[in-house]
DNA sequence: ACCTGAACACCGTTCAAGT
DNA sequence: ACCTGAACACCGTTCAAGT
């Protein structure tokens, strides 16, 4: 939110400088308090000015999903594709967790630009370098779904714990006698009777489980040479790299 | 779409019918075109009557999700949980794609509404009816994500084919080019090297595919009597219910 | 080549008033 | 109790002009 002093001359707008800028501005005061006029402002601009640079907001939202995708890390090398691939989505993590609009932005994106069918095109092809048949590989990249990149849909968003411990008995209490279920899990792994609330719930550890549980399953299908229903009107069964 | 005549007496709004008109006209028009504004024209109201109703345009949408969650089936007895649980998901996935923007609306929302709360304790009880622990069933919700609602993010949204299949061929050796190993899995399952495109892709089998796959996955951590990493400090790696 | 200013057609929502 | 009308503070974006 740094303030342009009237009148001082200032280093050219550039696209570059406009998306940096937008990247900065939604870290700094959320994605939907990000507008044009409000971006416009951070850079001492008029509104107008930013659209010599970006054809319309839409493709500002695309720019600075692609800020993000360029912070992912390249794929590391010498190890197997499981290994690879679980990095280079930990990394994916790690990105849009410095943005926290960033999950939000690219599921709302219409069409991915060229830079998001970069990263998508390379861990495609992680996959085929594992040996993965073009088939399977179609199917693991749908069931990895916004997983490449690191997210899952929050399933029980919002709810912060109140910081008074009574409010929050008296919330968990009131939570248990309607969702008697939701209440038990939310205590947490430990289910510990005394304590009222549980630790919460650590959403890295979670995101890890489920992309462990996804691999895992992949490889089972790849080591049994897995195709889809429609490839078994084929007599053979045996496994193959497509 | 359904207009007014102007003069003619109507029925008294309510909050059902308003919520149900908003459902209707977001099928009709799509979400991005659904304002209060154009909401109340439909309803030959002025804006400010549907105030009346909902507090603001935040409780409309949580409305409509519970209009949509409301079309869900509930849970048909006398199966297994796994039978259970894939018809639930199934039968909420059919709901959602009555209504195009609803998967979209449901990731926006900020927080749960009681009807969300219902539907997903009414999850999280089959599981446990199951036999599931407390702990498992924990993070089984979380893997499954945005699954329990029938749907996933589209990894390659927007880009439907070109009818003229000269363009086609174009825009995929265009592809071909910049992402091989996009334009490969691209090409479906069936990998004809004679026709150029393949026959896109069933979104309801991709869906079933990685529902499947979670699920077969978590049967056998079931099965396996598995417990999360804290709680693996107790010796006894022996299954249970929690 | 790059930026400006005024204007247009929209939003959600307030307030005070009408019946 | 329910609906209205005018107004406010915002949007994204156009157009024609400035330097």
């Amino acid at each position: 939110m740094v303030q342009q002093v009237a009148g001082a001359r200032r280093a050219p707008l550039n696209r570059d400088r406009v998306l940096r800028a937008a990247v900065a501005l939604a870290d700094d005061i959320g994605i939907e308090s990000l507008s044009m006029r409000s971006l416009a402002q951070e850079l001492g601009v008029v509104p107008m000015a930013l659209y010599k640079h970006v054809a319309n907001k839409e493709e500002l939202l695309d720019g600075m999903v692609d800020v993000v995708v360029g912070e992912i890390d390249p794929p590391v090398g010498g190890t197997d594709w499981k290994t690879a691939i679980r990095q280079r989505i930990l990394s994916a993590r790690r990105a849009l967790l410095r943005h926290p609009w960033a999950s939000r932005v690219i599921e709302s994106r219409p069409r991915p630009t060229l830079v998001v069918l970069d990263y998508l095109n390379s861990v495609v092809g992680m996959f085929r370098a594992g040996g993965f048949s073009v088939d399977l590989t179609h199917h693991v990249m749908h069931a990895l779904g916004s997983r490449v990149w690191g997210f899952t849909q929050e399933l029980f968003p919002g709810s912060p714990l109140p910081a008074d411990p009574e409010a929050q008995a008296a919330a968990f209490r009131e939570l248990a006698g309607r969702y008697p279920h939701i209440a038990e899990i939310a205590m947490g792994p430990a289910h510990d009777e005394g304590s009222v609330v549980g630790q919460g719930c650590d959403d890295q550890f979670e995101f890890e489980f489920a992309l462990d549980l996804l691999l895992d399953g992949f490889e089972k299908l790849h080591q049994q040479g897995w195709r889809s229903a429609l490839m078994r009107v084929r007599p053979s069964p045996a496994g193959g790299t497509g």
